[in-house]
RNA sequence: GGACGGUUAGCUCAGCUGGGAGAGCAUCGGCCUUACAAGCCGAGGGUCACAGGUUCGAUCCCUGUACCGUCCACCA
C-alpha cells in the first residue's frame, strides 16, 4: 500500500505525536562522551511561574533552529533547559495570591511563606516547560535544572564563599534603591526611569542672623526634614557671599551650612539646592564630599520618621509633601510652584517609586571582574552579534558600579553568612556552620537577606553542568557555543555571566552572543497585559500550528531593534506549510512503494536544473544560519520551495508523470522525491513537526533529525541550469502576453521564436515540449516570418511571437510594446551613458564593466527588435 | 546632557564589504488546469525622510537637519 498524507493538513494531528516520538526516542539527548564536536546552548531560564510570551517564543525558536541545524551538521548538541526562581517576581505572584485570602507574608511567617512558594512552583512550574515543548524546543529535558535546586544552590554557595574570601563580596551601609512595596533593596539597573509630571517647589530658607532668604528648588519638599546643607555653585556670583553662612530650616529650626559644590547647575531652578544625604543618591555623594550628617526622615515603609515635627510624623511621602507645603505657605515661605517633567526612578518589578535609602547591604566589587569581561570581548573571545552592541557593552562595563546583591525578600538563596550575637563576627561558609568561626559561640543566626536572582543566573552556564564538580559534561560543553537572548538583559544577565564564568571557570561562558530584537505589537509598543496588546503565542500555535508560527518568527528575526508582530504574516506562512504538505502529498500520490533512484545519465535538463537550484539554496541557507542571518535562510528556503520547486518544477514534470513512459516517469519521480527529501531536511530546523512527519512518511526512515544538512551537494549541471533559466524567460514572456491580453487558459497558442543564436535555437528545440506545456502552446516554430495577428516580445537573444485569437488590437499591442520599449530604453540610456563615461571606464573594476557591457548590448538588441515590431504594427 | 538605532511599495519588513531596489500581506485583471482557492497565471505600485559632500557611480560611505524609538547620566 502506497504511503500517503491526509488530504487536508491539520497540525494538531501530528504535532503532539511527533514531539512524543522525539522524547521517547531520546533524540534531544546530549552525550558528553560523544566523539562528535560539541555545540551547546543554555536556555535563558524563564521564570518558573511564568507562561510563554512572544519574547520566549522568538528566543526559543532561534535556539531550536540553531540546535537542530547543528545536529544536522554533525555536532553533538546540548541544549540545556531550566527555569529561574525569579525572586521578586515570584514572591510578588504568591503575595498576590495570599492577599486574595486576606493575608500577608508576615501573617504566614518566613517558613510557611516559602513553603507556599514552593507549592506554587510545583503547581505552575510545569506550565512554561510544556509550552516550550508545544513550540517544538529540542532541549535535553532530562537535564532540566532550576536555579534553586540542590546542585545550583551549591554552586551559589561556592561562588559566594570564594568571592567573600577574596574580598570581592563585602557588606556595607550604603545608599541603595529601596522599593517600599517590594520591601527590598534593588541594584542600580533594576531601577527604571519613567518620565512623570511633577512640580518644582521654590522654597525660602531663612538665612541665619539676617532678614534674607535663600530660595531653593526642590521636587521633594518633604525631605527638608533630612536636609543637612544647602549647596550653590562656587562661581555663582549671586550666592558667593553667603557660602559659609547658615540657613535655618523652618519649623524644626535646624541650622545647616551653605556650601559650595560644582555639581550644582546654576541654570536650574534658583541655582540653590537642598542637600539631603540620607534620601538622595546625589546628595549622599555630596554629603560624603562635605562630611555632612545623614539624617533619616523617611523609614523603610516610606513614612515620615525621626520625630522632627510631630504633625508630619508617620505620614506617607505624598501626604507629607502636601502638609509641608501647607505649613510653608502659612509661613509665607513658598516662592512659587511650577509644573515639571522629570525622570523618576521606579521599581522594574512593580513600578512603585524608588526611594533612595541608606541601609546595610551586601555588594559585589565588580571592577576587577568587569575588566576581564571587557578584555574577552575586546580580544574577540566573545563575539556580540550584532556587533553594534559592543559599544553599549563597553560603555556600561567601564563605568560599572558595585552590584548590590542582597534583597530583603524571602524567596531566593539565603545569604550564607552567619552573624554572631556575641562578637558580631560574620561567618561565611559553604555549609551551614553551628558556631561562630571567631569566638566559637553557638549564638549565631543566618543573615535574613536573600541573594539577587541575577546572582544565581549569572552562574547558569556552568552551574547547570555540575559546577563546582569538574564534570564530564562541563569538560565537553563548556564554554557554551552560543547564547541567544534579548538585548534588554545584556547587563542584567549577559555581562554578569561573563564576569562569573571568567572568574570561576577561567574561561568565557559562551563564544557568541546573539542578541535578538524585542517583540512588540504591530504599533511597535511593548506588549503588556495592561495595554491589552499581548499576542499569546499559544493561541498562535493552536490556530496556525507551531511550524507556521516558528517560521514567522524566524523571518522576523532580522538583527534589528524590535519586531512588530503582525498576525497576518503568520497566516501567510501557515499557507506555506500547507504548500509543503500538498506538494509532498502530490509526490507521494504518484510514488509507488519504492522511491526510485536518480540515474544521472537519464535525467532531463529540467531535473538537473532543479538539482542545481536545490544545491544553491541549501548552501546559501546553511551559510546564512551559520552567520545568524536566520531570516535570510528562511526566505531563501521559502522562495525555493514554493516558486522554484512547486510552481516550476513540479508543474513541468506533470506531463512526464501522467503521460510519459515508465522510464521517464521514474526519473522525474526520483528527482522530485530526492529534492523534496532534501528540502524537508533543509527546512527542518525551522519547521520541525511537519518536516519530520512527512519525512517519515516519505522515506520510512526513523527520523529526520540526524540527516545530514544538504549543503554538501556537488552537481555540475551549469549549462542545464542556464538553459532552463532561458526557457523560463521565454515562457514568462508568453505568459505575460497571455495575461495582458486576457487570453483564456483553455486556448492553445501558436508560438514562433526567432533567434540568430545557434545555441539558443538548439536549446529551445530540445525543450519544445516544455515550452508548449508551460506556455500552453499548440505549436512552436522557429525562425519564421511574423504570424498574422500576433503579439511580440523580446528576450535575451531571441524574439517571441504569440498568435492571438481574433484580430489584434493595434492600440493595445502598441501600448504593450511601448511599455517594453520604455524599459529597454532606460537600460540602453543608463548603460550606454556609463560606457561612454571616461572616468567610469578608467576606474570601475573590469568585471563590472564587462557585466554592464553585456547588459547594454542585450538591452540594445532588445530595443532594436521592439522598434522593428512597432514599425511592423503600423504597416 | 551623552550614546545608539530607525526613517525603503498602501501595511510589516529584507537589502552583507558602494554598480542602480526585493519579499510577505494588501490591491487590480484572468483562471474551479486531475497536490493545494490556505491555490494557479499575470499586472500595478518606490525622487530608498530631507539637504549637502566624497566618488566615474550613493538606499549603501561622510556631514548636517527633521521626525520616531531605545539605553545611559547626580538637572534638584
Amino acid at each position: 500500500m502506497a504511503k500517503e498524507l491526509s488530504s487536508r493538513i491539520n497540525p494538531a494531528d501530528y504535532e503532539k505525536s511527533v514531539y512524543k516520538f522525539w522524547l521517547d526516542k531520546k533524540l534531544f539527548h546530549a552525550d558528553e562522551y560523544s566523539k562528535k564536536p560539541a555545540y551547546s546552548i543554555v536556555i535563558p531560564p524563564p521564570n518558573v511561574t511564568g507562561s510563554l510570551h512572544m519574547g520566549h517564543a522568538l528566543d526559543e525558536t532561534i535556539q531550536d533552529i540553531l540546535a537542530r541545524f547543528k545536529r544536522m551538521k554533525g555536532y553533538e548538541v546540548l541544549w540545556m533547559p531550566g527555569t529561574d526562581h525569579a525572586g521578586i517576581a515570584t514572591q510578588n505572584v504568591v503575595e498576590k495570591i495570599i492577599a486574595a485570602e486576606g493575608k500577608t507574608r508576615y501573617d504566614l511567617g518566613r517558613e510557611a511563606f516559602i513553603e507556599r512558594v514552593w507549592q506554587q512552583k510545583k503547581e505552575s512550574g510545569g506550565t512554561i516547560i510544556s509550552q516550550l515543548k508545544a513550540l517544538g524546543s529540542s532541549c535535553d529535558w532530562d537535564r532540566e535544572r532550576f536555579t534553586m535546586d540542590e546542585g545550583l544552590s551549591r554552586a551559589v554557595r561556592e561562588v559566594f564563599y570564594t568571592l567573600y574570601q577574596e574580598g570581592l563580596i563585602y557588606r556595607s551601609n550604603y545608599m541603595v534603591n529601596w522599593c517600599a512595596r517590594c520591601h527590598t533593596a534593588l541594584s542600580d539597573i533594576e531601577v527604571e526611569f519613567i518620565e512623570k509630571d511633577d512640580f518644582l517647589y521654590l522654597l525660602k530658607y531663612p538665612v541665619e542672623n539676617s532678614s534674607e532668604y535663600l530660595e531653593i528648588a526642590t521636587t521633594r519638599p518633604e525631605t527638608y526634614l533630612g536636609d543637612t546643607a544647602v549647596a550653590v555653585h562656587p562661581d555663582d556670583e549671586r550666592y558667593k557671599r553667603l557660602v559659609g553662612k547658615n540657613v535655618i530650616l523652618p519649623l524644626i529650626n535646624r541650622k545647616i551650612p551653605i556650601i559650595a559644590d560644582d555639581f550644582v547647575e546654576t541654570e536650574f531652578g534658583t541655582g540653590c539646592v537642598k542637600i539631603t544625604p540620607a534620601h538622595d543618591q546625589n546628595d549622599f555623594a555630596t554629603g560624603i564630599r562635605h562630611n555632612l550628617e545623614k539624617i533619616v526622615c523617611i523609614d523603610e515603609n516610606n513614612k515620615i520618621c525621626g520625630n522632627f515635627y510631630p504633625e508630619f510624623e508617620g505620614m506617607d511621602i505624598l501626604t507629607a509633601r502636601k502638609a509641608v507645603i501647607e505649613k510653608f505657605k502659612e509661613l509665607d515661605l513658598i516662592v512659587k510652584i511650577e509644573p515639571l517633567k522629570h525622570n523618576v526612578g521606579c521599581c522594574y518589578r512593580c513600578n512603585s517609586v524608588i526611594e533612595p535609602h541608606i541601609s546595610m547591604q551586601w555588594f559585589v566589587k565588580t571592577k576587577p571582574l568587569a575588566e576581564k569581561a571587557v578584555e574577552a570581548v575586546e580580544t574577540g573571545k566573545i563575539k556580540l552579534i550584532p556587533k553594534q552592541w559592543e559599544n553599549t557593552f563597553f560603555e556600561w562595563m567601564n563605568n560599572i558600579r558595585d552590584w548590590c546583591i542582597s534583597r530583603q525578600i524571602w524567596w531566593g538563596h539565603r545569604i550564607p553568612a552567619w552573624h554572631c550575637a556575641d562578637c558580631s563576627y560574620i561567618t561565611v561558609a559553604k555549609t551551614d556552620p553551628d558556631k561562630c568561626e571567631k569566638c566559637g559561640s553557638t549564638n549565631i543566626h543566618q543573615d535574613e537577606d536573600v541573594l539577587d536572582t541575577w546572582f544565581s543566573s549569572s552562574l547558569w552556564p556552568f552551574s547547570t553542568m555540575g559546577y563546582p564538580e569538574r564534570t564530564d559534561l562541563l569538560k565537553k560543553f563548556y564554554p557554551t557555543s552560543t547564547l541567544v537572548t534579548g538585548f534588554d538583559i545584556l547587563f542584567f544577565w549577559v555581562a554578569r555571566m561573563m564576569m562569573m564564568g571568567l572568574k570561576f571557570m577561567d574561561d568565557v561562558p559562551f563564544k557568541d552572543v546573539y542578541l535578538h530584537a524585542l517583540v512588540r505589537d504591530e504599533k511597535g509598543q511593548k506588549m503588556s497585559k495592561s495595554k491589552k496588546n499581548v499576542i499569546d503565542p499559544l493561541i498562535m500555535i493552536d490556530k496556525y500550528g507551531a511550524d507556521a508560527f516558528r517560521f514567522t518568527l524566524a523571518v522576523f528575526a532580522a538583527q534589528g531593534r524590535d519586531i512588530k508582530m503582525n498576525v497576518d504574516r503568520v497566516e501567510g506562512y501557515r499557507n506555506f506549510i500547507n504548500k509543503i504538505w500538498n506538494a509532498s502529498r502530490f509526490i507521494l500520490m504518484n510514488l509507488g512503494d519504492e522511491i526510485p533512484k536518480i540515474d544521472e545519465n537519464r535525467l532531463e535538463s529540467i531535473d538537473k536544473w532543479i538539482l542545481m537550484k536545490l544545491q544553491h539554496t541549501a548552501k546559501k541557507a546553511s551559510k546564512a544560519i551559520d552567520s545568524y542571518s536566520i531570516n535570510d535562510a528562511a526566505n531563501e528556503l521559502y522562495q525555493f520551495f514554493w516558486m522554484t520547486l512547486c510552481d516550476w518544477y513540479l508543474e513541468i514534470i506533470k506531463d512526464r508523470m501522467f503521460k510519459g513512459n515508465n522510464e521517464e516517469k521514474e526519473q522525474a519521480l526520483a528527482t522530485a522525491a530526492f529534492v523534496l527529501e532534501k528540502s524537508l531536511i533543509a527546512l527542518h530546523p525551522y519547521i520541525p513537526f511537519v518536516t519530520e512527519h512527512i519525512f517519515q512518511t516519505l522515506t520510512g526512515k526513523e527520523t529526520i533529525m540526524y540527516e545530514k544538512y544538504p549543503d554538501n551537494l556537488n552537481y555540475n549541471f551549469d549549462s542545464e541550469e542556464k538553459g532552463i533559466d532561458k526557457v523560463i524567460e521565454a515562457v514568462s514572456l508568453i505568459r505575460n502576453i497571455r495575461g495582458e491580453y486576457n487570453i483564456n487558459p483553455s486556448i492553445q497558442l501558436e508560438i514562433v521564436i526567432n533567434t540568430d543564436d545557434n545555441d539558443t535555437l538548439k536549446l529551445f528545440q530540445t525543450e519544445i515540449p516544455l515550452i508548449m506545456k508551460m506556455g500552453k502552446a499548440k505549436s512552436v516554430k522557429f525562425n519564421e516570418k511574423a504570424l498574422e495577428n500576433c503579439a511580440k516580445s523580446v528576450g535575451s537573444g531571441f524574439e517571441i511571437m504569440v498568435s492571438l485569437e481574433g484580430t489584434i488590437n493595434i492600440e493595445e499591442e502598441t501600448a504593450r510594446l511601448e511599455k517594453e520599449k520604455k524599459a529597454a530604453l532606460k537600460d540602453v540610456n543608463l548603460y550606454g551613458g556609463k560606457l561612454q563615461n571616461q572616468g567610469y571606464l578608467a576606474k570601475a573594476p573590469a568585471h563590472v564593466i564587462e557585466k554592464d557591457k553585456k547588459t547594454y548590448e542585450e538591452a540594445k538588441a532588445k530595443l532594436d527588435k521592439i522598434n522593428e515590431a512597432l514599425k511592423g504594427l503600423k504597416k
